[in-house]
DNA sequence: TGTACATCAGTGAACGCGCGTTCACTGATGTAC
DNA sequence: TGTACATCAGTGAACGCGCGTTCACTGATGTAC
């Protein structure tokens, strides 16, 4: 048995890694349901990945600040993908890719979502704040894609409206993704079939309403 | 002193309002922050209004009761209102008529619709489950009334699919409420005007998609 | 390359606290005769 | 109307528990020379 052979490895693996095991056991354990980031304790989340509590506060000064990073973090990254699509052809076309993309990120990222769904209303001061910063800044990012896209044959005021609307359509339907089993295609299905109907909708009246 | 006159007033006073407290207490504990039900304790509830903690359970068998029945009262009490309601008129009249009813009884019951608003997402499966049922009642009345009244332009389907987002987008804007210092009339008055132009969007698009 | 030192991530014992729930109880209200 | 009894709402002591946070510590990683 050579004692310290390959020294690599598990070099910076264990150092670093807490912060996001850290956040990862949080949010799943948001997701497992209870209640909100206030439902769940520091002790619960460091037990989860085999710490003691008080490796907490190396990463996070409180459960807050793990929530308002996590909830930061997790917009970015769904901000970067919204970012990357670009849909062409008709207007009902490009909707349905954006609601595809929105969806699948959904679906992907179901946890996340979860969480932001729970603590957008439930939260703390602010969480609240944080998260309807980063919906504001999803929104317009929208609002400029579409602009770009020459998409608005509406007037700006109303084109802002209308993703505004439809951001919030989007939020509402969450609940009903955390009341279903994380694998049943056939619900997400549904859900997503039922959004896309409402959007559409949505943009297509107001597309007639402006064009009279 | 004469001891023992006038034995009336304080008979069954005492008695049966301990349960109503414990409902208004939790109310405006949750109202008042923190983080929705959860985020509140059984002794904190009957602290408030002077009572031993154990009083709590000649009335609950648990806080989870506690809260289905507040859900379920205080939905009961808005069903009610909005059935009084019977707009005449054009469209937009009516449109304006129920978003006003919806809207002041918001205002009103301020803390109903916060609790709402946070458990709606954020609460335990039984009562994301009561709260959506609510929810699924007010719309079939509010579709009911609606066609009663022949506005429907439109499909069933589509109007069924227009109130069922009109409900969203009133419950989406509650968080906002939430922030709102309780005495802030500009801040509601502008709340209520947005919400009302979505809804006359909505409204107007659909109609104007119907009769193409 | 080797050595000395500083920084940093994680430990484990200990604390005081508020919690939900139990229990046997008390005294007031309601009911039967 | 009065008396005996059952029911019911509220009490207060007691319990064990998991919590957040503190502290002095250890040993590994990173840095300066």
């Amino acid at each position: 048995m050579t004692d310290s052979v390959l020294p690599t490895e598990p070099k910076t693996t264990r150092r670093k890694g807490t912060r996001d095991k850290l956040l990862k056991a949080a949010l799943s354990l948001v997701a497992e349901d209870r209640g909100g980031l206030a439902g769940l304790s520091l002790r619960e989340i460091t037990r989860r990945i085999g710490v003691s509590p008080t490796a907490f506060y190396r990463h996070f000064p409180g459960m807050e600040e793990l929530g308002l990073t996590l909830v930061h973090e997790s917009c970015e990254t769904l901000r970067k993908q919204l970012a990357a699509v670009s849909p062409d052809g008709e207007l009902h076309v490009q909707v349905h890719s954006t609601v595809q993309v929105f969806l699948s990120f959904v679906a992907e990222q179901r946890d996340i979502f979860v969480m932001i769904a729970r603590e957008q209303a439930g939260g703390s001061k602010k969480m609240r704040a944080a998260i309807s910063n980063e919906m504001d800044l999803i929104e317009q990012q929208l609002v400029q894609s579409w602009q770009l896209r020459g998409l608005p044959t509406m007037p700006f005021e109303q084109l802002q409206r209308v993703v505004k609307m439809s951001i919030s359509l989007v939020f509402s339907t969450l609940p009903a993704v955390l009341d279903m089993p994380k694998d049943s295609d056939g619900g997400m299905a549904a859900l997503t079939a039922e959004l896309e109907q409402q959007l559409t909708l949505l943009l297509l009246g107001a597309t007639a309403l402006a064009s009279l």
